[in-house]
DNA sequence: CTGAATGATCACTTTTTCTTACCGCTGCGT
DNA sequence: ACGCAGCGGTAAGAAAAAGTGATCATTCAG
């Protein structure tokens, strides 16, 4: 029914037009003459008229007069298409969508990004920060490409790439007897006024798990939970990355026994590709703390 | 450089994903699956990135569904640039320039543009209405794509298709000698008041040549030549089609000697081709008039 | 476990596109 | 007036692209 109009012979009318010959412009696009009059001819017997007046060199007929802006629009609009999907694909533009524990968000993501804006310039970044549970959530419904945090447990549908080991401790004030301490051992836990977390559940299924039913307060709220222990009212247990530095009064000390790590790493849908942006960023994470 | 993005392929891409399949797509497009396979990877590689996820079946990537809707545009423009030119084509659509004489232009148009107007609602026309040399200029301009005059000298760049012969007559008021008469030789003018106007050139070389020069005023404005006819000042010399009809009081006589006619007929500019709605007018001017 | 879907792959044919070689025409300089 | 360089058009065959039919592996429902 309606002529399918072919992207190839339009670019040589144009060349034609604009370089005021078959010969010049067969020139430009690196082809024959003989090609382009062919390739036009097939095109004017397609729309059923002539571009060009038959004879006369190279001039216009009304009907091509017509034709020749539109067809100049079309190849615009196409090539700025195609060098659109180009950028894309070349990471020259995008942007992508992660999630990430607060631990990640504060403490590593703010020089990886610099890191990132550094070596892709074009990619847009939203990085959203939320819980392990939020961050899994967010992965699974396709809210965002990437997630950086630790898993609970293996699921099919999910792809987990191990990044960096973060290992447990004892957060205490500056005057509790362990702080200075190099290590701490869990039993000394069972004595102290325990303040559980959202990390706490690290314990389970380890020798401690005992102290995760134990705890006096359950906080989950970073703030608040930085603001019992600054008050001295218990410690805590957490991994090293949550652990607020900026605190001057609080200190971290290492667990000793049981050595309980979570496993902070990339989290993907699995089976499911990732954008170019999203796979630079992937790529980039990986190879900045893998 | 930037990868030259064929329609086809485009085309496959969107059957796909909205018939949700490679076999129902091929169905749609009166292909079989394996070409859409092909070309769409052939795509895929020309882009440098999937826009299908491998061995899951019929789902985009999210490169892929980023584009998708950037190829249903390229698509939806191409496909309106293609019915756009084929209404061109097909004369439901377009427009052109016209210029005729007056005695045409108020005389032969007005109904010949009804029935044009019919045939070919989507056409627009413009008519410019000017003395011979004023429609000549248009044509020859390419103001114009068409005239209808009569042409006084034949030239290289014009072509002229006759269509009608207009004979040249006296014009006398109803109260004068010549009135109801049917036929009139020229030496009977001599005796009569002539008032000459634009078409009197129309006597030079023939028998009575000398009357060109022998006028009593000339007036080129139609209406001051009606309004001095019916004042009864003296008679002129018109082609019957350039004969005021709606004056009751102003009567036209055929000259029997010398026989002259000027021809009426289609101007254009030779070794120019039309746009598809002039030639369309052309066309049916022809047919109407020739 | 079978059978009917899906999409991928392969060998082959058809179609399209391009090139080389050559033609006729036009216009310019000698 | 003549040759000659430039133009665009034509024809035959090579090269590339697109399409087909047969077949395969996989998945999923009954």
């Amino acid at each position: 029914m309606l002529p399918e109009l072919k992207i190839t012979p339009l670019r040589y009318v144009l060349a034609v037009v604009d370089q005021g010959g078959f010969h010049a412009a067969a020139r430009k696009v690196h082809r024959t003459q003989p090609a382009l009059s062919m390739a036009i001819r097939e095109l004017e017997s397609r729309l059923g008229e002539a571009l060009f007046e038959r004879g006369n060199q190279a001039t216009l007929t009304p009907f091509g007069r017509y034709c020749v802006p539109r067809f100049r629009e079309l190849l615009t609009q196409h090539d700025r298409l195609g060098r659109e999907l180009t950028a894309q694909v070349e990471r020259q533009a995008g942007h992508l969508d992660m999630a990430a524990v607060p631990s990640v968000a504060s403490r590593l993501m703010p020089e990886l990004l610099a890191d990132f804006v550094a070596d892709y310039p074009g990619i847009r970044v939203s990085l959203h920060d939320g819980n392990a549970d939020f961050v899994r959530d967010q992965v699974l419904a396709g809210e965002v490409d990437l997630g950086l945090t630790s898993l609970w447990e293996e699921e099919a549908a999910l792809g987990f790439t191990p990044l960096l080991r973060d290992a447990l401790g004892v957060v205490c004030r500056d005057d509790h007897p362990f702080a200075g301490r190099q290590a701490v051992h869990w039993r000394e836990l069972v004595e102290e006024r325990l303040i559980g977390n959202g990390t706490s559940r690290l314990l389970q299924g380890t020798d401690a798990a005992a102290l995760s039913e134990h705890h006096a307060f359950y906080i989950s709220n970073m703030v608040s939970l930085t603001a019992m222990l600054v008050a001295g009212l218990g410690v805590t247990t957490l991994p090293r990355l949550a652990f607020p530095e900026e605190y001057e009064r609080l200190r971290f000390v290492p667990l000793s026994a049981p050595r309980v790590t979570r496993e902070i790493g990339l989290l993907r849908l699995a089976g499911r590709s990732l954008s170019p942006g999203a796979r630079a960023m992937a790529d980039f994470v990986t190879r900045a703390l893998g």
